[in-house]
DNA sequence: CGCACGACGTA
DNA sequence: CGTACGTCGTGCGC
């Protein structure tokens, strides 16, 4: 039997555990802390069952002070001191580890993970080495006999990288990555990084120069602003390197059978785990030093797999078929040991139970009626905001398995069509998981019906009307053509336009108007830039401009829509239901939640949308002020409350209050002022951000502010809530239990934590209005066809609704869409809707 | 063709 | 130094 090394990273793990884990639900009666003890124990007992290492060690840090920090004294200074809270159970982890029996090293000036590479060379060639370390620099000791085991999220999810997992994860060997990561830099560990040059030019460089020295010999090859802004920087990049090496000579003594692993010290870990209260590690301790056949292996590989073209009849086996969706054609899995691959799906397939990976186009297109399941949904679902939901992404995240690349030539495709077997244990394991976070239900009820319904609104898209669009082309493109003519006159040259590096040096050099605020790439030109240049110097060049973006970006938006238009005459959107990290849709391909609204010619696009043959107009429901409803609901503050109940204008109301006058005295400037600030507040709004809004002091907005809260003191208790409970569980939640994971809320880095809590305060509020819509919406579709209505739900723009009204169909659907999308959740502020009818969108607006 | 960036449309 | 998105154009390098 091959020997396997498991090099654990004791810190960086229970360090990772401390802010994975809430640290309050992990306590003793003594109020001894526990969480990170938890998570590292939890971590360690998993790997032992699941890697059956014959070999153990344990690495830690001795202190911050390292050869590292001598030679650079900024490395990891910007870290945030570390808490007492996890401070008082380093104790706890040594004696944990000792009771695990396992040799622990630590050696003062280095860190950890260099006395790992230091074991790692010690070690000989008939090995396998498991390094578990939260440190991507680690990465570089990768190698066909060593693994890395990189945490992904909270203490379960492991990345297994392997070399083939470095090459694909970044594009470059494992010896590789320390040239890499000293291109790219690193903010936690305050190694500078080089301006314009991300993760994708590092690796690109690394990837053509092979390494960092050679980049260097030939520096002055490399051209443009990237290869600029890399001379400058070379100095950083140079020290970068010298720290993210890591060290193979750290003076220890150990050879292979030292780290032989006798197992674990039952009796001590035990009572360790009693005199820690945790019942849970205690019982799983005694059942890992039993027996171990009583543990379950989790799944590695693909069973024996018979391939066949014949259609695979689901009467027997689970009940469900997987369908899995190929580059052409599809795989049809029945259980786990059979697969069927065709070119077309069958017509019977009614009758199954579908399970599939982003059935969506698959419905829309007719190809099957519903689904039962979609793994993507429910992947979304338990980590929104994750941008890989890849059917061979979430396998291997649930599954623990890599689905083989390009070894089918079947079909050409890119996925092995045996994967398609998958389909059915990840169902059981996501609805599992599903289930244990409340959020089934969630999936069920709302999500997954919402998908049909989406399918069904792609399918039917919205008429547009061509001729319009055309005149509105024309329009557009004369009035750019115009202004661009005058605008080169009045630079005395011609430029482009649209390039603010060219419009920079017109703007700032040639014509020396005074300089606009700092962008990385020089002085900003955006609009409201050119509004105060113009303001300043009334130099008549920048009405020229100003009407230049506007129309342009008009003109193409008319060019995109024009691209869009199907054969029928209509467009059809694509709703994307698993992109958001608050639970709200997106639109691409075009995007229809982005069309003008706010200027006249802006407008003209929207009316270019109309009602279709067979139909007579269309009609918009929307929510009024949904987001602030929900924050009265979620607050409960009673004069916020009280202002939706009583209140005529929401914001002249609160206005009112907040400056101490009765209603009809508040003027325009009163209004403006509490409603920009009442919409901010859900956005995480500070003093400074409001100052800067409304164009008044930071004085002048903190006072404002104070006012505000003096009268809605329920929403400044709430807000600041929400945050403390986000940063306790780890999420936010809606009001239907929708979550939103913020790692970030403990992170060291002020300006991260920072971002995070903004995004704290605005995922409930956002959510929950994604939420409600989604509820109105399958009722109002119910609603419709119970009545035996012909009209039907075209779009979703956040909060509001657009239908296409059959004949005679006006009063019933505007009664029935206001109960509808006004029941859909009771909220202590209740819904409001209002709606308008009209031959296009425009005038169907209000 | 892909990346980074600036700019701007919506809720 | 306010949230959530998608798209386009430029400039650059491949």
């Amino acid at each position: 039997m091959t020997n396997r090394v498991l090099l654990i990273d004791g810190h960086s793990l229970a360090y990772r555990a401390y802010f994975a884990l809430p640290v309050e639900n992990f306590t003793t009666s003594t109020g001894q802390h526990t969480n990170a003890i938890y998570g590292f124990a939890s971590m360690l007992m998993n790997l032992i069952r699941d890697e059956k290492p014959t070999h153990i060690a344990a690495a830690f840090d001795v202190s911050r002070k390292t050869f590292r920090s001598e030679m650079f004294p900024e490395y990891k200074a910007n870290r945030a001191a570390t808490p007492d809270e996890f401070r008082s159970q380093v104790t706890y982890i040594n004696e944990l580890v000792d009771a695990f029996q396992i040799p622990r090293f630590e050696v003062a000036g280095f860190e950890a993970d260099d006395v790992i590479a230091t074991i790692v060379s010690e070690m000989g060639e008939d090995v396998d080495i498991l390094i578990c370390t939260g440190d991507r620099d680690a990465f570089q000791l990768v190698s066909n006999r060593v693994t890395v085991l990189y945490p992904k999220k909270g203490v379960t999810e492991l990345a297994r990288m392997t070399p083939d997992a470095v090459i694909e994860k970044y594009g470059l060997r494992p010896e590789q990555y320390p040239d890499f990561a000293a291109l790219r830099g690193d903010p936690s560990d305050n190694l500078p990084s080089i301006p314009g040059v991300g993760e994708k030019t590092a690796a690109k460089w690394i990837v053509e120069y092979q390494s960092l020295s050679n980049l260097i010999a030939r520096i002055d090859e490399i051209s443009g602003k990237a290869g600029e802004s890399l001379r400058n920087c070379l100095p950083n990049v140079i020290r970068n390197r010298e720290l993210t090496q890591l060290r193979h000579d750290v003076p220890i003594q150990v050879t292979l059978a030292n780290l032989k692993w006798p197992g674990i010290d039952v009796n001590h870990a035990i009572t360790l785990f009693e005199r820690l209260e945790i019942k849970a590690l205690r019982d799983r301790a005694r059942a890992l030093s039993g027996d171990t056949e009583s543990t379950k292996e989790p799944i590695k590989k693909l069973k024996p797999v018979k391939v066949s073209s014949e259609f695979i009849d689901a009467s027997n086996g689970s009940g469900s078929v997987g369908i899995l969706v190929l580059d052409e054609g599809f795989a049809i899995a029945s259980n786990e040991s059979e697969v069927a691959l065709v070119a077309k799906l069958p017509e019977n397939f009614t009758e199954s139970s579908i399970i599939t990976h982003d059935a969506k186009p698959l419905i829309r297109d007719g190809k099957i009626p519903k689904v039962e399941f979609d793994t993507q949904l429910a992947a979304y679902l338990l980590n929104p905001g994750t941008r890989d939901l890849e059917f061979a992404e979430v396998v291997e995240r649930y599954l623990g398995v890599s689905i083989a690349i390009g070894e089918s030539d079947l079909f050409g495709g890119s996925i092995d069509p045996k994967s398609a077997t998958y389909l059915i244990p990840l169902k059981e394991l996501l609805e599992k998981e599903l289930a244990d976070r409340q959020l089934l239900e969630l999936y069920r009820t709302l999500e997954l019906p919402t998908m049909h319904r989406l399918a069904e609104m792609e399918r039917i898209g919205i008429a547009v009307d061509r001729n319009e669009l055309g005149e509105l082309h024309r329009y557009f493109a004369q009035i750019e053509g115009d202004a661009t003519a005058a605008a080169h006159k009045a630079a005395g040259r011609e430029f482009n336009v649209a390039s603010p590096k060219q419009l920079q040096s017109i703007l700032f050099e040639e014509l020396d108007l005074p300089k606009t605020k700092r962008i990385k790439t020089g002085y900003s030109t955006d609009a409201e830039s050119l509004e105060w240049l113009f303001a300043k110097s009334k130099h008549p060049i920048l009405e020229n401009l100003l009407k230049i973006r506007e129309v342009s970006k008009l003109r193409t938006t008319v060019e995109g829509l024009q691209a869009a238009i199907g054969s029928d005459g209509r467009i059809h959107t694509t709703f994307q239901q698993t992109v958001t990290a608050t639970g709200r849709l997106s639109s691409t391909e075009p995007n229809l939640q982005n069309i003008p609204i706010r200027t006249d010619e802006g407008r003209k696009i929207r009316a270019t949308f109309v009602a279709g043959n067979g139909f007579t107009e269309l009609m918009t429901a929307d929510y009024s002020q949904i987001e602030m409803r929900i924050m009265a609901h979620l607050s409960e503050d009673k004069s916020l409350l009280t202002a939706f109940h009583e209140g005529e204008d929401l914001h002249s109301t609160v206005a009112a209050q907040v400056f101490g006058v009765k209603v009809n005295e508040v003027d325009s400037e009163m209004r403006r002022q509490i409603k920009a600030m009442s919409y901010g507040l859900a956005y995480g709004l500070s003093s400074f951000g409001l100052a800067q809004q409304l164009d008044i002091s930071p004085t002048d907005a903190s006072a404002l502010m104070g006012k505000y809260f003096e009268r809605f003191g329920g929403i400044q208790d709430y807000l600041k809530d929400v945050v403390r409970i986000a940063r306790e569980k780890g999420y936010t939640e809606t009001i239907l239990g929708r979550r939103r994971y913020l790692p970030d809320l403990n992170h060291e880095n002020r300006q991260r934590r920072e971002v995070a809590e903004r995004m704290a305060l605005n995922a409930p509020i956002q959510g929950s209005a994604a939420d409600i819509i989604k509820v109105a919406m399958l009722q109002a579709h119910n609603a419709m066809m119970n009545a035996g209505l012909r009209s039907r739900l075209l779009l979703q723009v956040h909060d509001e609704l657009i239908f296409e009204i059959a004949e005679g169909e006006r009063s019933e659907m505007e009664e029935l869409v206001r109960r509808e999308m006004g029941s859909a959740y009771p909220l202590r502020a209740p819904l409001d809707v209002s709606v308008g009818f009209g031959p296009n969108w425009d005038q169907a607006g209000h």
